[in-house]
DNA sequence: GCAAGAATAGTCAAACTTGACTATTCCGTG
DNA sequence: CACGGAATAGTCAAGTTTGACTATTCTTGC
């Protein structure tokens, strides 16, 4: 939850927004770095609020429907900062769901095995792929696509060299 | 969710348990490569026995209060290999919470950025040598393990690349 | 033979997450 | 200028997760 927290007041910090924005960028732009689903969003930043690290104002555009356009706070910016730091001291296994599959592959006959296998690398593949056509982003979400991609990386060769084994 | 059933499906699959020799083996052995709880466990437990793939006995033992047994069904059996197949065949990218973090680290004054990236190194370094104290396990669960500690080298090795850039 | 701590075996309220759904406005095309 | 689809802006019920708590039984040292 504190990543998630940390997403959307770093988001606001550069600008205030509202919803719709901020999900629209974070699923065009962050969809390969985060997993925030636009209700969490919602929720979130409703919880935001009542603890007082985002503001709500409400607007109107011509004749649209009024809309919440959410800004930091400064006690936010003060909680985001102590997020940061502390997010970004944190390092912790990497608990994929995948890994489970892997205790459990060799109950599956070596055919079968193997073809799943295939079908992951597959997919892995594609999600390398889809991470190097993303042009090089200005930001500093640049180290986390780089993270990402360096991640993907080592999860294929290993799964090579897995399936080399089989 | 599926990837929390198939932990226990998988477990009750070798043999039936109840439910602190389920949380015990999985904190004991497995805590660096699932991040399946307790309380977690029991909700789910009840759950699949809802669901009717699992069955509950109830086991009295000296006087001792009596203790749930789970046993895995026929059902259960079927789902098992259903969900192996299909968790084995994915792929998914890597999104930790970790990631977030960098993200925004651009926002920290260099010395606190470098501060905060070699306490997260020390972690990474520490994982890596828990991991590697573990004794080399029997069954498949190698396979998760081995994962396991090639993200967490690979993450490590692009951590000091980072470093070294700043 | 008893007190303290470990082992055993859970439970629960509160918080978090999300798929599916709603509803309005804008915009391009025929 | 009417209509359909995209964009805008969320909401909500249902499901999932967990930190903190409870309660009993064994076990070991003194």
């Amino acid at each position: 939850m504190d990543h998630h927290a940390l997403l959307l007041l770093g988001l606001l910090k550069n600008q205030a927004q509202h919803g719709y924005q901020l999900n629209d960028f974070i699923e065009k732009n962050l969809a390969r770095v985060t997993d925030l689903k636009k209700a969490t969003a919602y929720a979130l930043l409703e919880r935001l609020r009542e603890s007082g690290l985002v503001a709500v104002k409400l607007e109107q555009e011509g004749n649209r429907p009024p809309r919440k356009v959410y800004a930091i706070t400064q006690s936010g910016e003060t909680e985001f900062l102590e997020l940061l730091r502390t997010e970004l001291s944190h390092a912790e296994p990497i608990s994929s769901p995948e890994s489970t599959a892997l205790m459990f592959m060799t109950e599956l006959e070596p055919i079968e095995r193997i073809d799943c296998l295939n079908t992951r690398l597959e997919k892995l593949n594609q999600h390398i792929a889809n991470l190097e056509k993303i042009p090089t982003h200005k930001s500093a979400v640049n180290f986390a696509l780089e993270r990402q991609a360096v991640l993907l990386k080592a999860d294929r060769a290993w799964l090579m060299g897995v399936l080399e084994r089989q």
